[in-house]
DNA sequence: GTCTATAGGTTGATAGAC
DNA sequence: GTCTATCAACCTATAGAC
């Protein structure tokens, strides 16, 4: 038996798709409560208004990723290896319907000031330390502002790979693609964990700024 | 003296710089006459339409840094290092004003249809097969799908430094910035090479994918 | 080239019946 | 909770005077 989702639902569905598809903006209500089969008065009575309805879309997606994301950090141990941190980092976030969320994601996080307020803040900024934190432990005497690049190194390769899943086999010609999603998440650990690594290794570029200890 | 810079060039420069802030559909073409001091009406005369004013905007700050990373690609001669294509490749994205094109084209970057259809296949394909044979070059006997998704982590790591760069200071408690443009392009030369040198070293991963030679 | 004026359409939000 | 009807504001694009 098919259970038809509740009004609420369909709205959150809808609204995370053509968010997704053609932006925040560049949807209307009149374009989600169409698509959704609902009243367009609807939208206003579950939710407050469109910002609070983006609110709504991301928190859905967004708090389970950074839930199962803490496990696997924690199932790592006090003393994981950057390849552990990489991979709690990374797959959690691919094991989502990336169809639906990745290019409102992508979206979202190339927009500095909704970022910053609306989504830094509130889901992320808890998690960034955390795993910093942990890649610290993982790389014993590396400079900070290395681990720090690399984290933003890290993000733009994820949110590369979430915003452009879509059209990836049309800009590779056919090579790339994301339905072998551990393969790929085992593929974006490896060239990452280089990178921390490669950061950490003494170049006369960080000498400076190494860390004591 | 100071060259009061002509209506077309303003309407330019305004709706650079607001496309990036606030976004495509965001942006009105009044925002744009209102900061710019120019007539509404101006716009349609000058430009055709909305659309193709966006696409002037790209054009202007995108065909220069392409011109510029074939220039420096030449210069590595036919045989690059990883570092010299990776530096050719960013180097000229870190030259133009990041404050005001970097918002704008990380927000085109993440948005996957309009990135195919009006920034891709128009201004970036040529670049990318350009890069991916002198990286070929760089690796022989790499798997080219090593190659291609390393392009995908280089792009999404740049994107990101552009696209967060009016905010990195806030999200790195001040450790991260852009001050340094010429250290912070060795810093990504540096940790996307290790990246691609990773990626080719013959895991178990890639055994299949080995090209021939 | 630059302006005013306006056409023609869409938007987010709400009031009020049921 | 769901609907209809509607408001006030906003939009892009263009016509036509100067």
């Amino acid at each position: 038996m098919i259970e038809i989702a509740d009004t609420k639902t369909r709205i959150l569905d809808t609204a995370e798709r053509l968010f997704g598809q053609k932006g925040f903006e560049a949807t209307s209500l009149r374009d989600i409560t169409a698509e959704a089969q609902v009243n367009l008065a609807a939208v206003n009575y579950h939710f407050q208004s469109k910002d609070s309805l983006m609110d709504a879309v991301i928190a859905r997606r967004v708090d389970p990723v950074n839930q199962k994301r803490l496990e696997m950090l924690d199932a790592a141990g006090p003393d994981p290896t950057v390849e552990q941190v990489l991979t709690a980092f990374l797959e959690p976030v691919f094991d989502i319907q990336l169809e639906c969320a990745a290019p409102l994601v992508g979206r979202i996080l190339s927009n500095p000031n909704l970022f910053l307020d609306r989504m830094y803040k509130r889901h992320f900024q808890i998690i960034s330390e955390r795993f910093r934190a942990a890649m610290i432990r993982a790389l014993p005497g590396a400079p900070v502002a290395d681990i720090l690049w690399g984290q933003m190194f890290t993000v733009g390769a994820m949110t590369q790979l979430m915003a452009l899943s879509q059209i990836l086999p049309a800009i590779t010609g056919g090579v790339c693609d994301m339905s072998d999603r551990p393969a790929v998440v085992a593929r974006a650990v490896r060239f990452l964990a280089a990178g921390f690594r490669a950061g950490a290794n003494g170049s006369e570029l960080n000498k400076e700024l190494r860390c004591a200890g």
